[in-house]
RNA sequence: GGAGAGAUGGCUGAGUGGUCGAAAGCGCUCCCCUGCUAAGGGAGUAAGGGCUAAUACCCCUUCGAGGGUUCGAAUCCCUCUCUCUCCGCCA
């Protein structure tokens, strides 16, 4: 959410952002709105005020043993009346609720502007793409000759859009997954958690999937309706929720696993075929909540975690900042790592990096208490996945196959292999 | 799933219709006192919102959540959620 006061006071300046998006912010309206807001509660909280200062009156009165039924008299209709300004005044906050929590973030000043995925700007770039020497093969092709990708049980058992792994292959997914979390708590700072998968509406709300996202989620039908997590982000995220941090437990840093679950409602006719896209993935995200102010520098540093993993592995990839049109609603500011893939020679997006500052910190009201002013005042949040345990493993078995079909398996992760240093057939 | 108990400020815990945003204690902050330490004395110490140049006043809201009764609710009534204890079931 961005800071109301911003919003009325600086009106034209949030839409003017806002619009780089791409989005249209009617600001006329929103103060129109609030105009209104503010004649209401002002008047509403004059009438309360008058009321209880007259049932305080009569609370003496009454201690005193005098007559109070002129002062009964005299109180009589103030309750019809306030009455009608507080529903006014419900009805009006309500609808200037739903406008707030339906407008993105804005976006940080490095953010370059452009319309879709093709705008989005090359930071750098890390390896070279792998050229194996041969035709490279993709992770369906790969996957399925060696018997350890299952698309068909798969769609027998859930339909379109989940995968079966055997053997080394699951056993692999496994082992980058230990891999991913060894290394960002021993190495990065992060304390490991394990979060519910199935959450509650105002999760969400928090961290920005609701109220306006709600097809891209899966929901139960029980009695209270949970929904499942599409990132590890909302659960851990909420961690901080009604929170008031001290400033010495700031920077904190959280790693989960989780499988993400996304009906990607919309995203028909993409990535329909292999593991690229599925309504049920892997991935070990990366959660920080930092000081105000320290926030860009964060976001530089959780890109940098993410990276390690893409190093350690040894798989090539290039980090890119997400343009205007591309960036997600809460961000402020995001990179996406996107991986070399042989099979499809092109980079491929593998995590995705973003600073919310206060977006959804607002949201959640997630604080910490500033020690030079002694204040609750709102927190920063970061996300990054560090990275997508089924895109990793797509991108190990394209850059890792052999002519003969097999795939190595990256140093680093041998040891959690049991020493295995190849899958292949038979 | 059954039976019972409970939910109050950073914590413990009082408060069953009025001056209660809330006693007392602990903790914390500041001041005083005291060779040091220990002890002692005093003051302060919730959050959100409105108004505002203001983190100054003033006002509103909040005692698990939502509704209701009342001039007035932490206190009475209803619904829900959560926690604890015991039983059952289960991984």
């Amino acid at each position: 959410m961005i800071d109301p006061k911003l919003l009325r006071q600086s009106t034209a300046q949030v839409a003017t952002n806002l619009a780089r998006r791409g989005f249209e912010f009617d600001g006329d309206a929103y103060l129109v709105l609030e105009e209104r807001r503010k004649a209401l509660q002002v008047e509403t909280e004059s009438l309360r005020s008058e009321r209880n200062s007259n049932a305080k009156n009569i609370g003496k009165a009454k201690a005193q043993g005098e007559d109070i039924e002129p002062l009964l008299a005299a109180v009589k209709d103030l309750g019809d009346k306030l009455e009608s300004r507080e529903s006014a005044l419900q009805e009006v906050q309500t609808a200037l609720n739903d406008i707030e929590l339906g407008l993105p973030n804005l976006l940080a000043d490095d953010v370059p502007v452009g319309n879709s995925e093709s705008d989005n700007t090359e930071v750098r770039r890390w390896g070279e793409p792998t050229e194996p020497g041969f035709t490279a093969r993709d992770h369906i092709d790969l996957g399925e000759s060696l018997g350890m990708l299952d698309f068909e049980s798969a769609s027998r058992i859930s339909g379109a859009r989940f995968s079966v792994m055997h053997g080394p292959l699951a056993r692999l997914q496994r082992a980058l997954i230990q891999f991913m979390l060894d290394t960002h708590t021993a190495e990065h700072g992060y304390q490991e958690v394990y979060v519910p998968y199935l959450v509650q509406a105002p999760a969400l709300v928090g961290t920005g999937q609701l109220p306006k996202f709600e097809e891209d989620l899966f929901q139960t039908k029980s009695e209270t309706p949970y929904y499942l997590i599409p990132t590890a982000e909302v659960p851990v995220t909420n961690l901080a929720r009604d929170a008031i941090l001290e400033a010495d437990q700031l920077p904190s840093r959280f790693v989960a696993h989780t499988p993400c679950f996304r009906s990607e409602a919309g995203s028909y006719g993409q990535d329909t075929r292999g593991m690229i896209r599925q309504h049920q993935f892997e991935k070990v995200e990366l959660v920080q909540f930092v000081e105000p102010g320290k926030s860009a520098d964060a976001l530089e540093e959780l890109t940098g975690h993410a990276e390690v993993i893409l190093q350690r592995l040894e798989l090539p990839y290039r980090v890119v900042t997400l343009c205007s049109g591309d960036i997600g609603f809460g961000a402020t500011k995001t990179y996406d790592i996107e991986v070399w893939l042989p099979g499809q020679q092109r980079y491929r997006e593998i995590s995705s990096c973003s600073n919310y500052n206060d977006y959804q910190a607002r949201r959640m009201q997630a604080r910490w208490r500033n020690p030079s002013t002694g204040r609750p005042e709102l927190l920063h949040t970061l996300n990054g996945s560090g990275v997508a345990a089924g895109r990793a493993l797509i991108a190990i078995m394209e850059n890792y196959q052999e002519e003969d079909g097999s795939i190595r398996v990256p140093a680093v992760l041998q040891p959690y292999m049991g020493g295995l240093t190849k899958l292949s057939r038979g």
